[in-house]
DNA sequence: AATAAAATAGTTCAATCGTCCTATATTTGG
DNA sequence: CCAAATATAGGACGATTGAACTATTTTATT
């Protein structure tokens, strides 16, 4: 059972009662963003969907601003334990491990919370900086466990360089979500996927060199733009 | 100049103001929607950013759902000329145009404009299957060009495979958005990712070979799950 | 059991939403 | 230039929104 760290109003969620009345609007609410978007999100919505008047809803959550704050947090707290969960379960070598997190990862955004929450995150990082923060510190605790196998992979690297490999292999996989999520057009191919991104990424850690991204050859890549 | 091609009311738009109002409304649309999002995107707002009532408005889109349709359309059509100038822009080599469709995507994608209509649009897709249609249509006709360069740089694979791979470095770049786009964390690394970008996607077409797909190796990997 | 705190219900408010209707003004083609 | 088509303005409708307020019930602690 998870801890609930609470950003609400004071003095609610002492109680037992209030406790898991606020995990109950907290995962109502997280279903209408999922199913219904930002736009279908509205107070009355989550009420209803957890049973209550609109009245008590506000006596928890005085403002939508402060429910939003509360459920992100919720919920990408859940992704990290999941995501921490999936990291213990690797295998042993470093590649190993490398390989079994971009399982994981793609085979969660495949699943249904996943695809349609994640645009939404991004979708709300853009006009709402409190939401963008919530969402980058989330990436990067996500990239913590990534950059420490690339550097085991690769000690070649140097810090930044490892930093921005960690940054493409993160963000190429979460771009992943619109085309290959639950129900999108090429869900049926996520096994070959997998095996694209996993060689594509393998191999990118393994070989990549210092002059690969160093401003020596910079200059001639740059000739390109 | 762009043809603009109607959804809207039938009769609307022959007069010269009726298409240039209907030019308007289109991109103080698009405006909102990028500045806002989709959850403050409202015909009002839309009728006063372009100085007419709301009863006008109605008259060329009776509904909000016709006004966003016809905005897709439009915008959608943007890219994809922009994109189609681009490729004839490219160098000779497929290779040489390969890395020019990379260069021109990871610039686009840093644009205020596509940083903020994207996620928007992968949102939409989710919940409205309208969006959905013509986001898929939109990234189809993008994939047409990689795909081909794809088949150009490395013969050896098969049609599907083709796919896949330009569908997984399409998806791959798309992802970088929230990352590295306007305002993101990372814009000031995009020169350095993109040089990644470009090394990761050159050697996966330029290597990849059946094998590292097919099912032969499959259950290998698969075992990874 | 008493009492203070917490939880809940129910109502109201002003603002905004999408949509619709009618009257008036403007533009274009014959 | 005139008539028909198009464009525009303005208002009104019911529904929904976030928010606020008060009264009542339930809970936990002494």
């Amino acid at each position: 059972m998870r801890s609930i760290k609470l950003q609400n109003r004071p003095g609610t969620g002492t109680y037992i009662k209030g406790q898991e009345r606020i995990e109950q609007i907290l995962v109502a609410a997280q279903g209408i963003l999922i199913d219904k978007g930002y736009s279908g999100l509205s107070m009355r919505k989550i009420a209803t969907a957890v049973g209550i008047t609109i009245g008590n809803l506000h006596y928890y959550y005085p403002s939508k601003k402060d429910l939003l704050s509360d459920l992100l947090d919720h919920v990408i707290e859940g992704y990290l334990l999941e995501f921490n969960t999936a990291r213990a379960e690797a295998g042993s070598s470093a590649l190993d491990q490398f390989i079994a997190i971009i399982n994981f990862i793609v085979d969660d955004l495949t699943t249904h919370e996943t695809t349609n929450f994640f645009p939404e995150l991004w979708a709300l990082a853009n006009h709402d900086e409190q939401a963008a923060e919530r969402m980058h510190e989330l990436y990067r605790k996500a990239r913590l466990d990534i950059n420490d196998l690339i550097a085991q992979i690769n000690p070649t690297l140097s810090h930044q360089q490892r930093e921005e490999v960690g940054l493409f292999i993160s963000a190429s996989l979460e771009g992943l979500t619109p085309f290959i999520g639950n129900g999108k057009p090429w869900n049926s191919n996520v096994a070959n996927i997998k095996r694209i991104a996993i060689k594509s990424f393998v191999d990118l850690v393994t070989d990549i060199r210092d002059e690969d991204i160093a401003s020596s050859k910079s200059e001639l890549i740059a000739a390109c733009d």
